[in-house]
RNA sequence: GUGAUUGUAGCUCAGUUGGUUAGAGCGCCGGAUUGUGAUUCCGGAGGUCGCCGGUUCGAGACCGGUCUUUCACCCCA
């Protein structure tokens, strides 16, 4: 049979694999850094936890794991009959892989609350599946690297995150920006527009301005209910860029106003206790743009406070082609334990998206040199003798943590040269009898072709 | 889920209005060079033309279906 692999899905190369973790190694540290622990919860989930908290079009794109056994003649035979798959599948699926990292987190938050601190403070590395239909950047596993705290509405994490992603970026050389909005600016909005009921239909209109237009976006509004006293309050609120130029807008929002003044907060918070040594960044006190976008909505429902979304920078110089959706994001969710009956949990996280980072510093080119380099030695020996000689020279540089590897026959020199090329070895250490014999080892430098004569301790 | 798009050697791709034995570059293997890779020269191997069906005397090419790739929607990392 021809081997293929599920769509969406992929195999990595062993040049790809440590890439990918330079990626999740650099996120990993700053998570340390900022006090995460790391937990783990299984790649299945009870459906049942899954189903209704990403929307309608969320639930579509769940994969369903079938029940074991003769599943077929447990099944709702009268759904089964009139081919009603979504009446069906409760019979036939009662498992489904995780689609995010962030619900899995709320059922562990719950089950396990009398073990943990709060706040408790979590991040996680861990593949996610969605059955979405496949583009660039876009696939049906993916990684995603996720860093929450539950057990406090405090702006002090709202700051700090920003600064996590700020972090991240910058060490990965990545100019990014970062852009942050609040929902309660969004449903101060949608009150003053006359919208409030819905707020979710305005909020992905206006998400999609710098990418269609203000034009389309009215129209778009309309189709969802707007009328024109609200598409003028809309637009007016679009134009003003700043918060400062927001906050009068929403002087009769109780609601908006409050968004303001967190907002606010949180921007005041980071600059004043920047870091930053003097000169650096845009003046935000990060080193990445940091703005505020009205228009950034996001689609999850669950978001009830902050909204961050991260792309990259595309004014930043070498950086002005890369077509890229967002690479990291997050919000504030006042409430997502109480579906598993815990009241009074606030969270807030982000969540960078690994793949994505990776297909960017791969067109960027901007993967650090020895992040594709593992081996430090090859050791080839040229006859059957110096053989036995060879495995016991590698196995003490092993032993002294060198990382060293044996070419397990002895063979034609240019063979043997070539395996150390591909395997991207930078030095070759050559045995043949006079070698053994002395113990003065020759060691070729593969990047330069010179060769130097060394003994056993100078390796 | 909707509408497009792609698939030929390990990789990137040619392949004329349907016509003999499907090609190139790179890579791979062997040799020039039995102690020197990445550069040079010579030779060689490698194909179910994504898969299934149809039209035809004849299909890599045309038609239908299906899978996959990429893209726009939807949504999202």
């Amino acid at each position: 049979m021809k081997p293929s692999i599920p769509k969406g899905t992929r195999d990595f190369l062993p040049s790809e694999v440590r890439r990918r973790d330079y990626i999740f190694s650099v996120i990993k540290k700053h998570f340390r850094r900022f006090g995460y622990q790391p937990i783990e919860t299984p790649v299945m989930e009870n459906l049942a936890t899954l189903t209704g908290k990403y929307g309608e079009e969320g639930d579509k794109l769940l994969f369903k794991v079938l029940n074991n056994g003769n599943f077929l003649g447990k099944a709702d035979a009268d759904a089964l009959a009139a081919k009603d798959s979504d009446k069906v599948l409760a019979s036939i699926s009662k498992r489904g892989l995780r689609y995010d990292l962030t619900v899995p987190f709320a059922r562990y938050v719950v089950m396990h609350q009398n073990d943990l601190a709060f706040p408790f403070k979590r991040y996680a590395i861990m593949p996610v599946w969605r059955a979405d239909r496949p583009q660039k950047g876009r696939y049906q596993e993916f990684y995603q690297c996720d860093a929450d705290v539950v057990g406090s509405d405090s702006l002090f994490y709202e700051a700090e995150l920003t600064q996590l992603l700020d972090g991240v970026f910058h060490e990965l050389g990545l100019k990014a920006v970062i852009r942050l909005n609040n929902r309660k600016i969004l449903a101060g909005l949608a009150e003053i527009a006359g919208m409030a009921d819905n707020m979710m239909d305005m909020t992905i209109a206006i998400d999609k301005l710098d990418k269609i237009g203000w034009d389309k976006v009215a129209e778009d509004l309309t189709s969802r209910g707007a009328n024109a006293g609200a598409l003028q309050v809309i637009k007016q609120f679009l134009d003003a860029k700043s918060l400062d130029s927001v906050a009068p807008l929403l002087a009769d929002s109780e609601i908006g106003k409050e968004g303001i003044a967190e907002l606010q907060e949180v921007f005041d918070l980071i600059k004043q206790s920047s870091p930053l040594p003097r000169g650096e960044g845009f003046g935000e006190g990060v080193y990445n743009r940091l703005e505020f976008d009205v228009t950034l909505a996001r689609g999850l429902n669950y978001y009830t406070g902050a909204i961050w979304e991260v792309a990259v920078d595309t004014d930043a110089p070498g950086q002005e082609n890369i077509k890229m959706g967002s690479i990291a994001g997050g919000g504030r969710y006042a409430d997502l334990t109480s579906i598993f009956g815990m009241k009074d949990m606030p969270g807030v996280g982000v969540s960078f998206g690994a793949e994505r980072i990776y297909d960017v510093l791969e067109e960027l080119d901007a993967f650090p040199a020895d992040a594709s380099e593992d081996l430090q030695y090859l050791i080839v020996c040229l006859d059957k003798e110096t053989l036995n000689h060879g495995f016991g020279l590698v196995s003490r540089l092993r032993a002294r943590g060198v990382h060293a590897d044996l070419y397990p026959k002895a063979g034609k020199l240019q063979k043997m040269l070539k395996y150390a090329d591909q395997r991207n070895a930078p030095k070759v250490v050559i045995i043949g009898s006079r070698e053994a014999e002395s113990g003065e080892y020759s060691v070729k430098t593969m990047g330069t072709g010179e060769q130097e004569t060394l003994r056993e301790e100078k390796l």
